[in-house]
RNA sequence: GGCCCUAUCGUCUAAUGGUUAGGACGGCACCCUUUCAAGGUGCAAACCCGGGUUCGACUCCCGGUAGGGUCACCA
């Protein structure tokens, strides 16, 4: 197999999109399968719309999630050399573009517009914005790779579309101009993007076509939607990574989830690690529709690849999500109790909080032999000399035996009384973790306030 | 509205003309069990509709319908 070199071309307005990262691990899938390479290249050509920080943050999230590019480009930096302006004005010689001088566009005023020939295009300016001068009657079309379908245009349906800015804007390349001119330059064979890229293709074709370039291999990815109904919006705020590690989430659970999102191998196995998954990686494998973003299924994702963490590793996450003076000793014998019952790490905070706080307990959460259980327990556990989960358990079981308590109701009583909360980790591990001292003080406290 | 893409359980999907339409998440039930989980077992749950093609269509073709995308000197 021939060496394939993908890129990832983020444009730096925000924080890394679930979609994006999808986009990103495929093209990086895509090129690491054929030992190829993969490009990083931020698409920054638009002032007015770039976020301060948002490189860095993509570049963090990229490296979080194991994504490793082997070489960085960043679009303003290319434009300073010149190399738009020059190629653009190839096209004006050529006679496949113009210069234009109307107004931009507004879209929310003028909604979509059927205007698809410049009146610029006859005119014999010689500055303004540059474009592509579409020919009539003629059909383009491509092989999608993903879609695994060749897709065609009729020209006549095409615009004239802005490809580099005028003066005022500093004559930096449209997308469209820069995109191609770029993946050119940088020698990439195949463009994975977004479905939502796939109606400004025959403007891209045309850009190859008379700037005499070789065109690579194109696909478009399907879009995640949101389960009440369109794209994935990103005004939910959740769907960025940062977000979502922020909220509990593991980088390989969503990972994960996200090859899944409209991907699936022959034999339909689910768990994988970004390495298994770029041995198994198959572009046939994509799905045509557009699937829905399953907060479920990440769920069952996160809480999978937690059960598979270390108490080291596991202990370490729970950090970030307790109180600075948690001590790291006992939140490594917590651990092991709590790993099976979180979805999110995050939720480590309301598991396991009564370990380091004394919880204020509910009354009418006790049960109605509450006070003898408590008294009893109180009695036994005094005398124990060994405090351990072997002592704890036997002296606990005998006192339900020969007092002929409910085991459940007992326990119960004893875990609120503790923990302050019906669902709890083990109780005796608990009590043997949280010490003597404060256990008893606990069970006192609940019978005389 | 024009153009483009798509259509299997609620969701993610397998199936490449002949299967009791399979798996996963979620749901439900049972087992385990001092709570909750985790784990185990089982159950319910799908081929959008209508025409063709074919001995035979989830699979191929056409038409509806539905969903999505896009129509900026934004990417």
């Amino acid at each position: 197999m021939s060496k394939v070199k993908t890129r990832f071309a983020p444009s730096p307005t925000g924080l890394l999109h679930i979609g994006g990262l999808r986009t990103a691990i495929y093209s990086y899938a895509l090129a690491k399968k054929s030992g190829g390479k993969f490009v990083l290249r931020i698409e920054d050509t638009d002032q007015k719309r770039l976020v301060t920080g948002s490189v860095e943050n993509l570049k963090n999230s990229l490296i979080k999630s194991g994504l490793k590019w082997d070489e960085y480009y960043v679009q303003t930096e290319r434009a300073k050399q010149g190399i738009y302006l020059k190629e653009a004005k190839r096209l004006i010689e050529s006679g496949n573009a113009f210069y234009c001088r109307c107004k931009p566009k507004n879209p929310k005023s003028e909604g979509y517009s059927n205007i698809l020939r410049d009146p610029c295009r006859s005119k014999d300016y010689e500055t303004g914005a540059i474009k592509l001068k579409v020919p009539d009657n003629e059909v383009l079309g491509y092989h999608d790779f993903i879609i695994n379908k060749e897709i065609f245009w009729k020209t006549d349906l095409v615009a004239d579309t802005t490809l580099l800015k005028s003066e005022e804007f500093s004559n930096l390349p449209t997308y469209h101009l820069a995109v191609v001119v770029d993946d050119h330059a940088m020698g990439i064979t195949h463009v994975l993007r977004g479905h939502d890229w796939m109606p400004s293709t025959p403007i891209h074709l045309l850009v190859y076509k008379y700037l005499g370039y070789k065109r690579p291999e194109v696909g478009h990815l399907t879009d995640i939607l949101d389960p009440d109904g369109g794209k994935l919006s990103k005004r939910k705020g959740s769907v960025s990574c940062e977000v979502m590690i922020g909220d509990g989430y593991l980088p390989e659970a969503i990972l994960n989830y996200v090859i899944l999102l409209g991907w699936a191998p022959k034999d339909n196995r689910e768990i994988f690690s970004l390495g298994e998954f770029v041995k198994i990686f198959d572009p046939r494998g994509f799905q045509k529709s557009n699937p829905i973003f399953d907060r479920a299924k990440l769920d069952w994702f996160n809480g999978y690849y937690i059960r598979q963490k270390t108490d080291k590793e596991l202990a370490k996450l729970f950090l970030e999500f307790l109180p600075k003076n948690v001590d790291y000793k006992t939140l490594l014998r917590i651990t092991p109790l709590v790993k099976e019952r979180l979805t999110k790490v995050s939720e480590i905070g309301t598991l396991a909080g009564f370990f380091f706080e004394k919880p204020k307990v509910k009354q009418k959460l006790l049960g109605k032999n509450a006070s003898v259980h408590l008294k009893e327990a109180i009695t036994i556990l005094k005398k124990l000399r060994e405090w351990n989960l072997d002592q704890i358990n036997s002296v606990l079981t005998g006192l339900i035996k020969d007092k002929g308590f409910e085991t459940g109701s007992f326990f119960m009583d004893l875990r609120v009384a503790i923990t302050g909360s019906r669902v709890t980790p083990p109780i005796n591990e608990s009590i043997v973790i949280l010490g003597k001292l404060k256990t008893l003080r606990r069970l006192k406290f609940v019978l005389q306030p």
